[in-house]
This record gives structure tokens, C-alpha cells and sequence, in this order.
DNA sequence: CGCATTTCCTGGTAGC
DNA sequence: TGCTACCAGGAAATGC
């Protein structure tokens, strides 16, 4: 494992959103300003979120939407039109308070929010983003367009419309392998590369296996598993790699019950064959060969080429 | 359009 | 010790 990794996925996020949450809800937002990064569209229209105000901290997949109103009742009616500030934490982003870390280095700090917390206290909030894999930028509230996974993105892992039989359609529509299709947040949202390995193992699914190749039982069976590892992870407040912390300087415990995530050549927890490592759609996947057999055929449901 | 591949980006680490 | 080459990853861009 190498640095200062989270990987942060669902349950990571959620650890965030929770610490953000008690911060910044109601908080006046009296500057926003992009420092130390290009122009482009990670870090993008922040000045419209000055003079604004966050009415909550709210999360969907593995983004945090933070709706803004704005403080000005004229402007408001002039534009008619609500913000949103959008924060993905990449790879490496990470939310500081200032005032808490006043030696932070601030050479990956790509932004800075000036705010008047609702207890009235000035505070400052800052966003490292090392590796700039990260998003932080305002967009008209639920207008992402320019965010096109976070557009296309699937319903939330336990979004009580999320049905056995939903899933099911959703892994029908694609052919690609189910755990790149899986990444890619549109059958579910939130799911990433620690979580989708683990999932699968649990399901006794091959990653490659076709997505629509993924029988009726076995879906059920992959959901539940995601339900499983991703409510235990939250629990837990996520899995930590090496020496990241949460905002409030936590450390989350889900490494523990990691079964194949970074364990190649390890034995398989449930039937003792050495663990697969093996590239899938570019990314590092991390399975048992032995009791995740890929099935040879689709099943008659899916049309031969 | 669907799917596969490449790119972005930096710091940690292996190997010499 | 110092240097190079390589690796990690989510989402977007690019290629076919």
C-alpha cells in the first residue's frame, strides 16, 4: 500500500459527510476562491458560492452536494436559479479546517472557503487535493452536465427502490466484465475498486464475468454483498490505508475485514487456494479463482452473437 | 452508441 | 545514498 490513501468510496464519503455535516450546515459562506491549481473544470465557479449559505451536507455515490442559497433575496429573484457546490475527493482530496491544523502544508491545497458557521464563529475550510484527481467547483443545483458519472449515476445502495429484480435489469444492460460495470456507477452508485472486489468474492462472482452473463440469483446475491460490505465499512467509519485520517483525525477499522483487497497469493479465507491478482479494465482486481468460477456460457436469456 | 484504452497527477517504493 | 522506473486510482477524454 502507498500513501496517504483512503480510496474513498462510498462509506468513506459517508465518514466525511457525517464529520462535515454538524461544520457546515448553516454556515455563511463569505469567500470562496480557487489557490494553487490551473484553471480548468476540477476546481470551477467558486466565486458564485460567496455570499451564500449551506443549507446541508448530502452525499450521493461518492460525491458531496452541498446545496448553497444564496444570502442576497434580490439576486435570488433575479436569477431564480439555486447553486450547489460539488466536492469528489479523487484519489487524494482531503477537508481541512484550518484552524485546526495551522502548520498544514499548503502546497496541494487547491481551495479555500471563508465561512461564518451558524454558532457565528469564523472558520476556514481547506481542500488538499494532491494528486488534483479530486472535483470542487458550483453548478446550478442538479444540473451536472458536466459531471456525466454523477449524471448517468445509479440509485443508491440502499435506496429501498433498489430491488433485487431493478439490479438485475441494471447488470442486463451492459456486456462488459460486471466488476468494470460495477466502477462505473451506473448499475449502483458509490461502488469502487475495494468494495466491488470484496462484494464479488462474497457472491462467488468472477469480475470478468459479463454483466448481463450474471444470473438472476448470483445478482441478488452481488447486491446483498455490497449492502453488506458497505454498510459494515460506514460502520467503521471506512478502510484506511497507510496514514490517512478522517477529518477529525479518525482512522477507519474496515482493513480488518478486507477478505481479498490487495491480498494476491494470500490464502482464500473461505477455501485456501491462493488469491488472484489480475488487471480488469485497467484497474488492480483481486479474486479467488477457485470459488469464482466464470461461467463458460450466457445464460439463454442473453442472445448468442 | 457501446466498449476499451489512455490520460490526468504525485509521492511512495523497489531495484540498482 | 541517490537515482530511475514504475505503480496506485476515479472519472473524463479519447479511440475504435
Amino acid at each position: 500500500m502507498k500513501g496517504r490513501f483512503a480510496i474513498p468510496e462510498l462509506p468513506e464519503v459517508e465518514t466525511v459527510r457525517r464529520e462535515l455535516a454538524p461544520w457546515l450546515t448553516g454556515a455563511t459562506i463569505t469567500q470562496a476562491v480557487r489557490v494553487n491549481a490551473p484553471a480548468g473544470p476540477k476546481y470551477a465557479n467558486l466565486e458564485l458560492a460567496a455570499n451564500t449559505f449551506i443549507q446541508a451536507v448530502n452525499r450521493r455515490g461518492k460525491f458531496l452536494l452541498l446545496p448553497l442559497d444564496t444570502l442576497d433575496a434580490a439576486a435570488a429573484v433575479q436569477s431564480s436559479e439555486q447553486l450547489e457546490l460539488v466536492i469528489h475527493l479523487g484519489m487524494t482530496g482531503t477537508v481541512l479546517r484550518a484552524e485546526d491544523n495551522p502548520n498544514y502544508a499548503m502546497k496541494h491545497v487547491r481551495t479555500r472557503l471563508e465561512l461564518t458557521t451558524n454558532k457565528a464563529q469564523p472558520s476556514t475550510l481547506l481542500f488538499d487535493d494532491t494528486r488534483r484527481f479530486g472535483r470542487f467547483l458550483v453548478v446550478p443545483a442538479g444540473d451536472y452536465r458536466t459531471l456525466p458519472t454523477l449524471h448517468q449515476m445509479g440509485l443508491e445502495p440502499f435506496d429501498p427502490n433498489l430491488t433485487d429484480k431493478y439490479f438485475k435489469d441494471m447488470l442486463a444492460k451492459s456486456t462488459t466484465a460486471v466488476k468494470t460495470y460495477l466502477l462505473s456507477q451506473k448499475p449502483i452508485a458509490g461502488v469502487g475498486n475495494i468494495y466491488a472486489d470484496e462484494a464479488l468474492w462474497h457472491a462467488r462472482i468472477h469480475p470478468e464475468t459479463p454483466s448481463a452473463w450474471v444470473s438472476s440469483a448470483k445478482a441478488r446475491k452481488l447486491l446483498a454483498a455490497l449492502r453488506e460490505v458497505l454498510a459494515k465499512s460506514i460502520e467503521v467509519q471506512g478502510t484506511t490505508l497507510r496514514d490517512y485520517r478522517t477529518v477529525n483525525g479518525e482512522v477507519g477499522q474496515f482493513g480488518n475485514y478486507l477478505n481479498v483487497y490487495g491480498k494476491a497469493e494470500e490464502p482464500c479465507p473461505r477455501c485456501g487456494k491462493l488469491l488472484t491478482r489480475r488487471v480488469i479494465g485497467g484497474r488492480s482486481s483481486h479474486f479467488c479463482a477457485s470459488c469464482q468460477q466464470r461461467r463458460r456460457k450466457p445464460p439463454s436469456s442473453v442472445k448468442e452473437a
